[in-house]
DNA sequence: CATGCTTACGGATCACGTAACCATG
DNA sequence: CATGGTTACGTGATCCGTAAGCATG
């Protein structure tokens, strides 16, 4: 598992269409295809259903999704920890 | 930054030490120092301060720690809830 | 036959391990 | 000079984009 698959899940469970998502991420349809693959590969399981209009989000999906919104969000919270200094409490 | 950088971040945080981090991960030495050198460069901005004994967390990097637990802690429960539907409630 | 996901494939990039290097006490 | 982190370098794996394939309504 990856935060790139995380995100690249994130963005097809939102546009139930690999194509619109590929647009998004500024990627073409392939990587995406590929990425959403190895995701269910490495968890075991597929996430989305195939279907001739685009994806839709299957139970295990459906559980993962909040998760990995939470995963990507503190990530971001991180990331700006790491730079910002918690204030100084003025008891100090 | 990747889950593979932040595992090698709390490996090395808490080993104090790239050697003993780098046996623990089943790595040799050379990757561990990319990684968190690659992690550093990301976040802009130095984590450890290196000493001839061995890595001292900065506080930049006391501030990613536990932070780095808890994605990497998100990431397994993720891991068990796409396979684990939740438990069927007996009003339902 | 239009739409949309997938597979093939060639090329670039990344990441590893071995070996050599450098700094400190 | 022992210890421990880093740099050099060659090789194998990964990942992309273009192009071709395939399934459905």
């Amino acid at each position: 598992m990856s935060l790139v698959q995380l995100e690249s899940f994130v963005a097809v469970a939102e546009e139930a269409h690999v194509g619109r998502a590929a647009r998004r991420l500024h990627v073409s349809q392939p990587p995406l295809t590929r990425r959403i693959r190895g995701l269910e590969d490495d968890l075991g399981t597929p996430l989305f259903e195939r279907t001739p209009r685009g994806m839709r989000l299957l139970p295990s999906g459906q559980r993962l999704l909040p998760r990995a919104r939470a995963i990507l969000d503190a990530i971001e919270a991180a990331r700006t920890a790491v730079h910002d200094p918690p204030a100084l409490n003025d008891d100090s």
